[in-house]
DNA sequence: CTTGGAGTGTCAACAAGACTGACATAAAAT
DNA sequence: ATTTTATGTCAGTCTTGTTGACACTCCAAG
């Protein structure tokens, strides 16, 4: 037992240029499907990705401020300020500033941010649900260990920060 | 508490919104991860990651056809062809005219194409090779159960077509 | 043979979303 | 008082996506 479990995991450590080309063609095709359903309603409202990933991450660690933000998203402040702006403008968010810092703007998604937030991540959830009934407890374990190792480093300490602050 | 019997009992079958979000957050830095380092090296030769996308599914399936590309990757002619054009001009895709179809082009990797390409697929590897090491190949199955299951099914199929003509 | 349609290429215009660089403001830190 | 930090903003560029329009080649059906 233990040793047919051995060979097994002998056989599948020696990985071939081949197999993680494979692995590589799954991640850019899985990203794909990843995004799909979302973007189908974000190209609706006339927003992007952008604008999800700011909802997303404003969702999860409300009160976050905009450098915290920008380390996270890993863009530039231009960047994320345009994006900022027109959630900002059409109220989805909300900028407060700070009170012990009043450098500080502190986001929060407002109850229409907290509304398009939920529609956006209901329909991505949906196709990650089905996908991990699909494949299964121990392959969705194994799915996460291996995004975890595929991470810089920084971003796996903010990805696990983030997870503790909602556990 | 309820929610922490079941996690232990029936592990991850009873998915939360929580943990799918986490699912979801995983994707998003992990991918990030998985295209930094290519992208280092394309920043270097003032390409981007769309060039490097046609460079990986022309070696893939040498002679594939605008066509079949433009499917495959998911955009408009116009868009691949823009990219495609400064491929062939600086020398790392050809272009041949179809024998039975002389309407259709077939692309092949010039040898210097072949070069650039295999120089972005072994640092993306390396970052795969480590990440499949440090998770174990149980979980590395379970990665790509669960990267297939998100697939949409017609680039499902396109996947497992690539991997089978390389077998 | 002619006509229709498919596969391809190209021109033009546009938009999102990334970038750099420069500068302004306010507040905190030294 | 000066410097640093956090943020915002203006201006310009780049990549990569989009539409729409049009031409050309070639195959196939009438």
């Amino acid at each position: 037992m233990a040793e047919a479990r051995k060979l097994q995991g002998e056989t599948l450590l020696y990985l071939t240029d081949e197999q993680l080309r494979q692995g590589a063609e799954a991640m850019f095709f899985a990203y794909r499907g990843f995004t799909a359903d979302p973007d189908r309603i974000l190209a609706s409202l006339s927003y992007g990705r952008a604008h999800h990933r700011a909802l997303h991450f404003i969702h999860g660690a409300p009160g976050t401020t905009v450098n915290n933000l920008l380390t996270i998203l890993g863009v530039t402040k231009q960047s994320l300020n345009r994006v900022l702006r027109t959630l900002i403008d059409d109220g989805l968010v909300e900028s407060r500033v700070g009170r012990i810092d009043k450098r500080e703007r502190h986001l929060y998604l407002t109850d229409a941010g907290q509304q398009l937030e939920r529609e956006l991540s209901d329909v991505q959830r949906a196709r990650l649900r089905a996908a991990f009934k699909q494949a299964g407890p121990e392959a969705v374990a194994g799915f996460r260990m291996v995004l975890e190792a595929m991470m810089d480093p920084e971003m796996r300490r903010h990805h696990q920060r983030l997870r503790e602050g909602r556990s």
